[in-house]
DNA sequence: CGAATTGTTGATACGTCTCAAAAATAGTGG
DNA sequence: CCACTATTTTTGAGACGTATCAACAATTCG
């Protein structure tokens, strides 16, 4: 177990709130003076219904966007960080299909409709982009959530989660999960009992030190050689 | 078992053919001639590692498009009718992530990079809308994948597939998938005999007639009411 | 501090996968 | 057109992984 009083010390790290641009959607908007909002834990940046238009850029915290139906059924479409897009799938829609959650204090920046179409087809160019990049991370998570059994959609989600603080500048060794059990099952298509019993193996195997939603990855290659699916799995979804 | 004459007729029906423009982008895109390409079952519009840029436009015919990786998984990732865009989700891209495959002779519409560009904003405008419901689409199946029984998943993409084709001026009901039992199973995340079963339960239930890849969706209602969850499953992803 | 939420572990049930074998269908070359 | 092969579809039996249910511990929050 890793010293658990870094618990929750990353959302006050001075990198999570550093005022320079994460993107260069935010480069390519200055000028563009965005709203800037500030979430506490569990409020909302938008929900289902409400009127869209406008993108909202994540400066800090961590957000997760989820797909609901009128049948109860309820699916986390993904987890956004700084530099993340949120919004952006009602584009051409009058309101919002999806809602974001803030899953702590952060800040987002709203960039309305008319700004984005002011600032010129650099800004609609890279939107796009942004689009074309969310299909592609869609996709690859509905392969990996086709093709891999448990355990591996655990270790996927943590190393992707891992990465992503790493090109953001943190360990990427050390994350905090600001989100439940039960979301990251969610998430993977599991049960929350299936991801917990899932990163107790981890554990028992050496390869992540859990306490709580603190994850230390201690062995990455070990995680990412886990993934390299096994000779009598290679035919499961081909 | 509904009359099999009508097997494989959909393809020459002569709205498959007709030479009007399917969606609004192609009406946007009028005076620009976009490149032809007639496609034989089996072949590949594009390719993963392709160079990328242009984007297809589905005039005639059914395609698949499938994502791979390196260890060999692989996935359908959607199927495309007419009016359908493959290929955008490589925008900003220097190749494609995504293989495009034909599953019955048809056509498609190349527009390149370079006439995209010049055909003005609202031709980027509405390319973003695409984008965007792709995205909706996707997190709309990923929903589905995660909540419903293999059963259910099967329903939701007969009624989904009817749907599309009767928005094209088809019966709706009358339906011939152009594509194995295998790759159902892998856009559905299930196995090729998962979905033998399913058919044949729907079949016994009376709610479809299967013949093969004919399918008569005999009861749309009572289809549609199988996806409504029972009080149990409402929980399951909640 | 109590109350609600979240996390953990166990036992069991159930759905889907896996393996196998055969039938049906499609594709190929003589 | 037929014989021949390869592919696809179908059904069965059993194994396996994850869901489900339950109980309790740990944590968070008012």
């Amino acid at each position: 177990m890793f010293d658990s009083s870094t618990t929750c010390e990353e959302l006050s790290h001075p990198l999570w709130n550093r005022e320079t641009t994460p993107g260069s959607l935010a480069d390519l908007l200055q000028g563009f003076e965005p709203r800037r909002r500030l979430l506490k834990p569990k409020s909302h940046v938008f929900r289902a219904g409400q009127a869209a238009g406008s993108v909202f850029l994540v400066n800090s915290g961590i957000f997760k966007t989820c797909l609901a139906t009128s049948d109860g059924r309820e699916r986390i479409t993904g987890f956004r960080l700084r530099g993340d897009l949120m919004g952006m799938e009602s584009l051409g829609q009058e309101v919002h299909s999806s809602d974001a959650v803030a899953l702590a204090t952060g800040e987002v920046w709203e960039y309305t409709r008319q700004q984005l179409s002011a600032a010129g087809p650099q800004v609609q160019q890279r939107l796009a982009n942004e689009l074309a990049s969310e299909i592609r991370r869609d996709w690859r998570w509905m392969l990996d959530i086709g093709s891999l059994c448990a355990e591996k959609r655990v270790v996927a989600f943590l190393l992707d989660l891992g990465a992503r603080l790493q090109a953001m500048g943190f360990s990427g060794r050390h994350l905090s999960l600001h989100m439940t059990r039960s979301e990251i099952g969610n998430f993977l298509a599991l049960q929350l009992e299936t991801v917990v019993r899932a990163m107790s193996r981890l554990q028992l195997l050496g390869l992540i030190a859990v306490d709580g939603r603190e994850i230390e990855l201690r062995d990455t290659v070990g995680l990412s050689r886990m993934l390299s699916v096994s000779p009598s799995e290679r035919l499961r979804a081909a």
